[in-house]
DNA sequence: TCCGCTATGTTTAGGCCTAAACAGAGTAGC
DNA sequence: GCTACTCTGTTTAGGCCTAAACATAGCGGA
């Protein structure tokens, strides 16, 4: 029945291989659960509404960008944290469901903009809302106070690990 | 070169469509953009060993089990977050590199328990250091402070999803 | 003008995962 | 002793992603 808790798994590292550097896994271990946790409980809910994750990331990005609801595929990739692959295979995939167009961009360069269609702007108005709700709903059990402290905290090491991963160096 | 910030993207819902109910983003979000952070720098560390992070995970519930370092393959699902499907393919590569062994499981039911071979237990010993270690690194920018708060906030949310996310209910 | 460099996208090969269809091993009740 | 049911695992079909190989489109210097 219950899963193996972080704080259990670093416990068991210290009592198998005393030494072992276990100070992150309180922190990664949970952000990778509560990952999959968020990410299953989406699936579950867009699959009612007919839509998937990636797609709905696609829709959403040119969605909130605002009108003309339009971004290049270079915008796009730099926007969700997919490689240019990536989105090059959502983009033909949601064009081969009507919910976007692809046309040729003016200025400069070769390039590719993406606009919603209307079936595009109708589903992402109708599935928005249901998801983002019913993730306000997962979350209510904590504070607004613990919610301010924990926002916070995401951001500072959010920050730190970009920093620190990017690039060269490392140490 | 700067991705959107959480705090970013609850203010473009808030000034495209007033209203959406955004509260969630600022815990959601970097939790993802977290967990897709360190998995690739987790990958990348990996690769260098010869393993990925599949394996990894498998081959490190075993070792942490202590020894005799067996498991059968339902528990192997249920200390791991994925399927019994993934297991079994996760088994199946593993054993095709030799690092694990498969044997008929003694107890009642038809059941495969899993242990390390030699090679198994010496990849996870040379590896483990190093993942850990560098992610120890990655959220050294936190004080001791602050990773304390964040994982009691992440435990505790943790556990709420969990309970909101299984079996019925929800609201 | 020509050649090549750089910025952009797309395609391909392969990896890992989930859901669901399958299959085998015990167990229980008749 | 049989049949049905319930656990356990494995296999299959399909999805999405990454990395890397491929195409193009403009620009720029000689």
């Amino acid at each position: 029945m219950s899963n193996t808790t972080p704080a259990e798994i670093a416990a068991a590292w210290q009592r198998e291989r005393p030494g072992t550097p276990t100070e992150s896994i309180e922190i990664v271990t949970p952000i990778w659960q509560l990952a999959k946790l968020f990410a299953d409980d989406r699936a579950r809910v867009l699959r009612a509404a007919g839509i998937d994750a990636a797609t709905l990331d696609l829709l959403s990005v040119i969605r909130r960008s605002g009108p003309p609801y339009r971004l290049t595929t270079r915008e796009l990739a730099r926007r969700t944290l997919v490689t240019a692959g990536a989105i090059s295979q959502r983009v033909a995939r949601a064009e081969r469901e009507g919910l976007i167009r692809r046309s040729p961009g003016e200025t400069g360069r070769k390039s590719v903009v993406v606009s919603l269609t209307d079936e595009g702007h109708a589903l992402i108005e109708g599935s928005v809302d249901s998801v983002l709700g019913r993730e306000a709903s997962l979350v209510a059990g904590l504070s607004a106070d613990e919610k301010a402290t924990l926002a916070r905290l995401l951001a500072k090491l959010t920050a730190d690990v970009r920093r620190r991963t990017s690039a060269a160096d490392g140490s």
